[in-house]
RNA sequence: GUGCCGUUGGUCCAGUGGUAGGACAUUAGCUUCCCAAGCUAAUAGCCCGGGUUCAAUUCCCGGACGGCACACCA
């Protein structure tokens, strides 16, 4: 079996994740998240949340995983989501028809032509299967929306789609989010959430999904001076594997943050803040680093909103695979909700000094507009408007011309009242540019549970093992009574159980089996530490348990009363191999 | 979407035109034991639909799901 087939057994035996509704014969691209997966992938997250909100000072919000259908125009989803499809009548393979318009001429952006020129251009360009060189005029186009689609209330008057992503959900909320930001940049604004994707070929476990969690962070930033804390992760070294390394020798790098800005291989600092900030969290969640590079977008890989582009990948299998993408989308969004809404997405920022400005503008005198325009005045006196600021020197002759539907009209000067009046203006409205790090959870869940899977020999067994993060850990301790038929042995385990579980810990209990076969069990699903009452815990003064550290399966006698804030102290991240420096902690 | 291969207890597999067997796991008991020990017993399965047949888990067709390749992955 393969690293993965070995992983999927084992969290299908154990309770991390299976294919959902497999009752029902399955579903493709979907999957649920057994007792100790759900367990698991909330910690991960937490863990995210602690880094990425708590801990950057962030916000965070929890949008709907449904939204009406002019969210996604204003994104670009909806056509962007479309992709063109064209079937080979000889091979039956499929290829992406915008991709062949654009290989085959000048086009850079065939998608914008629409789907019926770019079925003529098939013909017209002479286009052929790339596969066997069967042309492919005439051949049909097919769109392939990879949105779930939905109605919102009765009928379909109002067409709704399930997020492909959850910032949307933060972007739409944006005139809202900046009060809560007093109007001030930068800030971030965190979600955690499902999105879905309609995959044509959902794929390799839980690496390509129909419905899967991502938590993306968007920070807003002014463009102009806003700088990231780059000094408080200069010194993390990154392993880049940069375009021009992919385009030439195919080596990857490590560089520090700082050497990585200096030496211009990342472009934007936020971006180099970010992956900077990002790989000593990865390591803390128990990605193996020797399994881990940081690799830039190439630059036909790139959206076309985008400076610069890196994925964090892992491997897996022989494979890297993206588990997050950071990327700098600038003002795209924003911009784009702005001009579909009308409302604001901008935030005001005040100049240092006030400053004195000329500022051409007009009065119309309506009285003499309506009469003579009637139902254009309106917008003759917004193209004088547009004029003043455009070109003021318009107004310095007898009369003045505007073009309104296309007509030159022309108006007295006087009418227009053009004055240059002298403002004071406090500050400007700007779009923030937005620098955007989405780590897609399910992925960075499967790469911890299979770097952290290890086998070795225990007393001539073999033994598996998760060695997962202690403050990861699905399960953080199990409590074993070494005998199940001494009542004074099985009643002080389970009065240790329920003191560990008023400790806030995730506890076990388990007196089934041979003690062996109990810690293999918990082993297996990475339990940290089992905690042990046997005889002498019931014969001897102080009372006292012993605990079992997984990765190493050493044993130390701990005081019961001290047992409670020992394993607390593990949980934190003190070392199995600390805690035996205690003076009351005897090793065993 | 296309092609190839596959789908049998919870898991991993064997097998058959007359409805199935192993290993591991699980449960109960004995053993009272510090690293998957042993013994006894129990629970539990042929992906779905149609066809051929006296009889289909087995053969044929279709579907669903999975793996791989191609394509796709904003």
């Amino acid at each position: 079996m393969s690293e993965l087939e070995t992983v999927a057994e084992l969290a299908k035996r154990r309770g991390f994740f299976f294919q959902t509704a497999e009752s029902y014969g399955g579903v493709g691209g979907f999957f649920t998240y057994g007792p100790q997966g759900s367990a698991l992938k909330r910690n991960v997250e937490d863990r995210w949340r602690d880094r990425f909100v708590t801990r950057a000072g962030n916000m965070e919000v929890s949008a709907p995983d449904v939204m009406p259908e002019p969210v996604f125009e204003a994104s670009g989803h909806l056509d962007g989501f479309d992709d063109m499809i064209v079937e080979c009548p000889e091979c039956d393979a499929s290829h992406r028809a915008d991709h062949l318009v654009e290989d085959n001429s000048e086009y850079e952006d065939a998608e914008a032509l629409g789907i019926e020129r770019v079925a003529d251009l098939l013909g017209e360009l002479d286009i052929a299967c790339p596969d066997c060189c069967t042309p492919l005029a005439g051949e049909s186009v097919e769109e392939f929306n990879l949105m779930f689609g939905t109605d919102i209330g009765p009928g379909s008057s109002q067409p709704g789609y399930l997020r492909p992503e959850t910032a949307q959900g933060i972007f739409t909320e944006f005139p809202r989010l900046k009060e809560y930001a007093r109007g001030q940049l930068p800030f971030g604004v965190a979600q955690i959430g499902d999105a879905y994707r309609n995959e044509i070929a959902p794929r390799r476990g839980l690496i390509r999904v129909r419905a899967f969690t991502q938590a993306e962070l968007e920070q807003f930033i002014d463009p102009a001076e806003d700088e990231p804390d780059i000094e408080s992760v200069a010194d993390v070294e990154l392993p880049l594997y940069s375009a021009t390394a992919q385009e030439g020798d195919g080596k990857q790098e490590t560089y520090t943050v700082r050497e990585a800005v200096e030496e211009g291989v990342i472009e934007s600092e936020w971006i180099a803040y970010y992956l900077g900030l990002a790989r000593d969290w990865y390591d803390a969640i128990g990605i193996d680093m020797d399994r881990f590079r940081y690799r830039q977008h190439k630059a036909g890989e790139r959206a076309h909103y985008a400076a610069d582009c890196w994925d964090a990948e892992t491997e897996l299998d022989g494979e890297w695979v993206e588990v997050t993408g950071f990327a700098y989308r600038s003002d795209y969004d924003l911009t784009n909700h702005a001009e579909a809404t009308g409302d604001t997405f901008t935030v005001f920022k005040q100049y240092d000094e006030p400053k004195t400005v000329e500022r051409p503008s007009v009065d119309p005198d309506m009285a003499t507009l309506g009469p003579e325009f009637g139902g254009q005045a309106g917008a003759v006196a917004d193209a004088l408007d547009a004029l003043a600021a455009a070109g003021p020197d318009a107004f310095d002759g007898e009369t003045v011309a505007v073009e309104v539907d296309g007509e030159s009209v022309e108006v007295d000067a006087d009418v227009a009242n053009f004055e240059v009046e002298t403002v004071t203006e406090a500050g400007e409205h700007i779009t923030p540019h937005v620098v955007e790090p989405s780590f897609g959870i399910g992925r960075l869940f499967y790469s911890v549970l299979v770097h952290s899977y290890e086998t070795d020999e225990v007393d001539g067994e073999e033994r598996t093992y998760l060695s997962l993060p202690a403050e990861l850990a699905p399960t953080f301790a199990c409590v074993v009574p070494l005998v199940s038929n001494e009542p004074a042995i099985v009643e002080q385990a389970e009065r240790a159980r329920e003191q560990l579980r008023e400790a806030g810990l995730a506890v076990a209990y388990d007196e089934s089996g041979a003690i062996g076969r109990r810690y293999r069990r918990q082993d297996e699903i990475g339990t940290p530490v089992c905690v042990t009452v046997d005889h002498e815990t019931i014969e001897k003064e102080p009372t006292s348990v012993t605990v079992r550290d997984r990765d190493t399966t050493a044993q130390a006698r701990i005081p019961v009363e001290e047992l409670q804030e020992c394993l607390l102290a593990l949980r934190a991240g003190t070392d199995f191999a600390d805690l035996l420096e205690r003076d009351t902690v005897t090793p065993l």
